[in-house]
DNA sequence: ATATTTGCAAACTGTTTGCATGTGT
DNA sequence: ACACATGCAAACAGTTTGCAAATAT
């Protein structure tokens, strides 16, 4: 969340969305900042193609492979998580552990407390004899405003 | 596990695969047969195309494209569990609900009751705010087996 | 006989790599 | 100048589809 504060719409975002790419080790290219700035648009993780048609529509001249490598960059500095799927998709998060609740109707993805997952899968240690890779599982389900809007309309 | 025994290796397996088959509306054809028995041997989920060199090993005749089509018929059944990865793997399955806890050491995967796990993340509703959806929640970790291996060796 | 299943080749999708060009410092 | 970053085109891996030949009921 701190990685998306530093884009947001505020004034102040792009300097420090240098900064965290300078402490990554990558320089601040025009491409990589909108790349960066992209993902921080979103709430739910996107696909490299996305983030590329965003830029291309916006009129910056970036090629699809960029992306790809700024993505794998961002990822490898952990400030990227990459969700498996039938496609590839890439959202901004915390360079601390964490736990990614991921909402099958709205794509929202929540970072969760490692403590707290920590404690939940805690029995499964003794139910099943299995410890569980608390970064390495994401969770699906559905957020509270998907329930609400469920129950309602 | 239903699903493995009917295709262990004692000999009355055969018959059983092919009711299964039968069952899920399939005509149990040599290469659906072969196939499903492949997925049998192994306690971890494997590629199409692993299952497709192992039945080439074999001498038998059978396309790619074959074991994609069968493969997903039986995914569509419920006999079958697909894994999200780089690289799409497969995995026999009971056809009742249940969560799959996948050991990242040595593959194997634990079938886990939904009401063990529905327990575990019982506490995300709260602290949360958001309601799991067991069967697509894939959970990562180590076996006790693995484990035990680990401290040892 | 008729509908279904199969194999091959070709198409397709998402991703990665080679390399020459361009850019920043 | 120099190392690094970029874009394009081509390569690549896994998967899917069109279609004619083979098979099962």
């Amino acid at each position: 969340v701190a990685a998306r504060e530093a884009a947001s719409t505020s004034g102040t975002g792009a300097v420090e969305v240098v900064g965290l790419l300078r402490a990554a080790g990558l320089s601040p290219t025009a491409q990589r900042r909108t790349v960066f700035e992209v993902l921080a648009g979103y709430e739910r993780p996107v696909s490299a193609a996305e983030v590329h048609d965003v830029l291309r529509g916006r009129g910056l001249r970036i090629g699809l492979t960029t992306v790809y490598r700024t993505l794998h960059a961002l990822a490898e500095v952990g400030l990227v998580h990459v969700f498996a799927g039938e496609e590839r998709r890439y959202r901004l998060c915390l360079p601390a552990p964490h736990v990614h609740l991921v909402c099958e109707a709205c794509g929202l993805v929540i970072e969760g407390s490692v403590d707290a997952a920590r404690r939940w899968w805690e029995p499964a240690r003794k139910e099943a004899d299995f410890v569980v890779n608390v970064e390495h599982s994401d969770v699906y389900g559905t957020c509270g405003r998907c329930l609400a809007g469920l129950r309602a309309g």
